[in-house]
RNA sequence: GGCUAAGUGGCAGAGUGGUCAUGCAGCGGCCUGCAAAGCCGUGUACGCCGGUUCGAUUCCGACCUUAGCCUCCA
């Protein structure tokens, strides 16, 4: 059983699913007003990673990740831009699809859009008020009182009564409790609004999740998770309602993944350090290399973005692929028992994994096996390569790593480099070359291994003449 | 002020009460026409001060520093 740590408890534990055998979990996903930005790239590449391993490990998953696609930044940013803001949040929807792809992220099982729970929303808030738990306010907002609740702050692990609320937050006068916060947003004019018992209005951002969670996973489920951030209030005010709606436990492990810096500091718009994946995949010779990078720490702790960061994921990925290039597949014992050999590093590999999904130290399995495969290699042992080379595909099949043909994936350019040569070019350079070589003109064969190489193109001889080349 | 993380070698980043993380970069060697790649070898790393211990980077306590949350936020 995986052991992972719950934010809820702050220790770590084995997984104990509700169902034998079935693992339920919900993550909150993204609001859809805006292109997603390497923060996003992280929860999604943790909670991608997670969902993958239970299932590689045997468990029977049910992955909800959910759309806010009805929100206050979606509504702005529509009259900002004089788009309806339905088109607005169906455009940043699909563009999100397109970025998880390139990401190489498994769609989740589900994929709930709040404007298509609003029925479900309403009946919650109904209970809610029902149960004393949330009033209608002057204003007419629903507010969920936070005081009725006794087990609020829990999770984040705060005391109620120390938070200084009111010190930096502008006090609203309609609320009973300064922490009171709103479940159902009564409509301005012009907004966009659902008919409801008070009257036309909109779902508050943290009902939205209460309400398509347990819709979809019923009142008591496994696994939720989200960014650090999200823990207060989002995921407290969660728990407060669908307790307070269910008299059930909710869920029973908490993950929270660890922010992504930019030279230790937050990412955030005001500070003009914000990075879209759409920009940061431009500069990448793959989009692999991000999800290299991103599991290269462990996705608890915070991880610090730079150019040169990535720089460096890219060459240690490709070191993997060149193990990988020209390792036998499928030879000799190749599909038959595994050996000790692999049947150890596998071991060794999930024990990592299991362990919180310590993925930097899942890799560094990898990493054995690859000098492994390289020795093997070296060594002209075609069956022990080809074991090796298939523990490697095995172990980055559950990290979503390594997939690629390593051939193409090292001739694929790096996009700084500039692809000033095509592979028609290369090949007729490396002809010339080759019959330098032969010659012994080794001057004139050096000559254009270093015009390939002030084009990005790296060259290595074999033995027997053959020359393989590939991409800085 | 409250709460929560964290401080590891040039860089990134795991982990552990007493021989090894791992990768990148560096250095030496092998290989190579020379390279590249690969392999082998190589670096008195664990914020500071006390304590526990035969022994602490790892446990305990104080301190310093940093970040995050306390307000929309992955």
């Amino acid at each position: 059983m995986p052991a992972i740590h719950n934010s809820l408890t702050g220790r770590k534990a084995e997984l104990e699913p509700i169902k034998p055998g079935e693992v339920r979990m919900y993550v909150c996903g993204i609001t859809v007003y805006d292109y997603i930005h390497i923060g996003h790239a992280r929860m999604l590449t943790v909670f991608d990673l997670v969902q993958r391993y239970l299932r590689a490990s045997g468990f029977k998953v049910t992955y909800v990740r959910n759309v806010t696609d009805i929100d206050d930044k979606i509504i702005q940013r529509a009259a900002e831009a004089g788009e309806d803001w339905t088109a607005l949040a169906r455009r940043f929807t699909a563009a999100m699809h397109e970025d998880c792809a390139l990401l190489g992220l498994e769609p989740p099982d589900l994929e709930p859009r709040a404007t298509e729970y609003i029925p479900e929303i309403i009946a919650m808030t109904q209970t809610l008020i029902d149960k004393g738990y949330a009033y209608l306010a002057a204003n007419g907002d629903v507010m969920y009182s936070v005081r009725k609740f006794p087990a609020y702050g829990a999770l984040s692990g705060r005391n109620i009564d120390e938070s200084r609320a009111g010190a930096r937050v502008q006090i609203d006068e309609f609320k009973h409790d300064p922490l009171d916060f709103v479940v159902w947003k009564h409509a301005k004019p012009g907004e966009p609004s659902w008919p409801s018992p008070w009257g036309p209005g909109r779902p508050g951002w943290h009902i939205e999740c209460s309400a398509m969670s347990i819709a979809l996973l019923g009142e008591h489920f496994d696994l939720h998770g989200g960014g650090m951030d999200l823990k207060f209030p989002h995921h407290e005010n969660e728990i407060a309602q669908s307790c307070a709606a269910c008299d059930t436990p909710f869920v029973n492990v908490w993950m929270h993944n660890g922010f992504v810096n930019i030279d230790d500091e937050k990412m955030s718009k005001s500070l003009g350090n914000f990075f879209t994946v759409r920009d940061v995949l431009k500069t990448l010779r793959d989009p692999e290399v991000l999800r290299f990078f991103l599991l290269s720490s462990h996705y608890r702790g915070p991880i610090n973005y730079s150019a040169a960061l990535l720089e460096q994921a890219d060459e240690t990925l490709a070191g993997l692929y060149r193990a990988l290039k020209g390792a036998p597949v499928g030879a000799a014992g190749g599909e038959g028992e595994r050996s000790g050999y692999e049947c150890d590093a596998l071991q060794r590999f999930d024990a990592a994994m299991a362990d919180d999904f310590n993925t930097p130290e899942a890799m560094a399995v990898v990493q054995g096996v690859a000098r492994d495969l390289n020795s093997a290699k070296a060594a002209g042992d075609g069956a022990r390569a080809a074991v090796a080379a298939r523990a490697i595909r095995s172990m980055g099949k559950v990290l979503g790593l390594l997939h690629q043909d390593p051939e193409l994936y090292l001739k694929r350019g790096h996009p700084s480099s500039g692809a000033v040569l095509n592979d028609e070019q290369v090949e007729s350079l490396l002809a010339a070359r080759r019959a330098a070589r032969a010659a012994k003109n080794f001057a004139e064969s050096d000559r254009i291994r270093e015009t390939l190489g002030a084009a990005g193109i790296l060259l290595e001889d074999k033995p027997g003449g053959v020359t393989e080349w590939r991409r800085s």
